[in-house]
DNA sequence: AGTGTTGCTACATTTTATGTAGCTTTGACA
DNA sequence: TGTCAAAGCTACATAAAATGTAGCAACACT
C-alpha cells in the first residue's frame, strides 16, 4: 500500500488533511500495536515479532518500512526505535489506553 | 471479522489486553475516519458516506454495526451518532489530529 | 567447520475492502 | 392514491492486504 502523504488524496480525504493521513496510517493493521509495543524500548526485528505475538514478519516488515518514512520510528544501534515525533505520538495513545479499560467493562 | 473483545484473543493479544482489542477495532479500515466524521453531528447513512468521500457502502455497513456492538456509536432518531463513549474517544483523537498537523510538514 | 541469531523474502492461501448495481421501505407531495 | 425521491442497505465480482510457513544470507561465537 502506498504511503499515505498529507496533503495529496488519501483513504478518507481526497484532499489529504493531515488527520486523515495519519489515520490511514495507523489504521493499517499493526500499525498502533507496534507503536506500542515499541514504547518499552527499543528492539530486534525478532523481538518485536514475539512482542506482537502474533503479526506475520511479512506484515511487520512492510509496516515498519512505512512507519520508518513517515518518521514515526526509526533505526538505531539498538534496533527499531520510536522517533521523538512517535514519542508524542505514544504519549496520546496512552489515555486511550486508559479509556479502553473502562470501555471493557462494557463486554 | 469477529468483533474484538476484551479479555479474549485479539489481533495483537492473545489476552485481549483491552488496549488490543479497542487497537484492533479502531485499527480497522474507516473506523477511525468514521468517528471523527461522526463528531461533526449525527447523520443518515449517506450523509455519512458522503463525509467520508471514498468509503464503500459495504466497509461502512460492517464498520457500523461493529462501532454500533462495541458501544461507540448508536442509532438515534437523527441517524447514527457518537455514544458518550464515542465522544470521549473522539476527544482523545482530537489531539492526534493537532499533532498530524505538524507532523505533515515533514513530507 | 558447526551452531545460533537476526533480518528479512517467497509464495500460496485466506481475509478484507472496493465499486457498481439495484432492491426495499418510508415519507412527502400533487 | 399514484409517483417520486431519498434512505438504508444487500449482492456480487474484482482487487488488494494479511497470514502462515519455509527458508535463505549475513554475521557472531566456539
Amino acid at each position: 500500500m502506498a504511503l499515505p502523504i498529507p496533503g495529496k488524496p488519501v483513504r478518507g480525504s481526497k484532499s489529504g488533511q493531515p488527520i486523515m493521513a495519519l489515520f490511514d496510517l495507523l489504521g493499517r493493521n499493526w500499525a498502533m500495536g507496534i507503536i506500542w509495543n515499541l514504547n518499552e524500548g527499543s528492539c530486534t526485528f525478532r523481538e518485536l515479532q514475539n512482542r506482537c505475538e502474533t503479526v506475520s514478519p511479512t506484515t511487520l516488515n512492510v509496516r515498519l518500512k512505512e512507519l520508518t518514512s513517515a518518521h514515526i520510528i526509526e533505526r538505531t544501534l539498538d534496533g527499531y526505535a520510536l522517533t521523538p515525533f512517535g514519542k508524542e505520538l505514544f504519549d496520546l495513545l496512552l489515555p486511550i489506553g486508559k479509556l479502553a479499560k473502562g470501555w471493557s467493562e462494557k463486554f
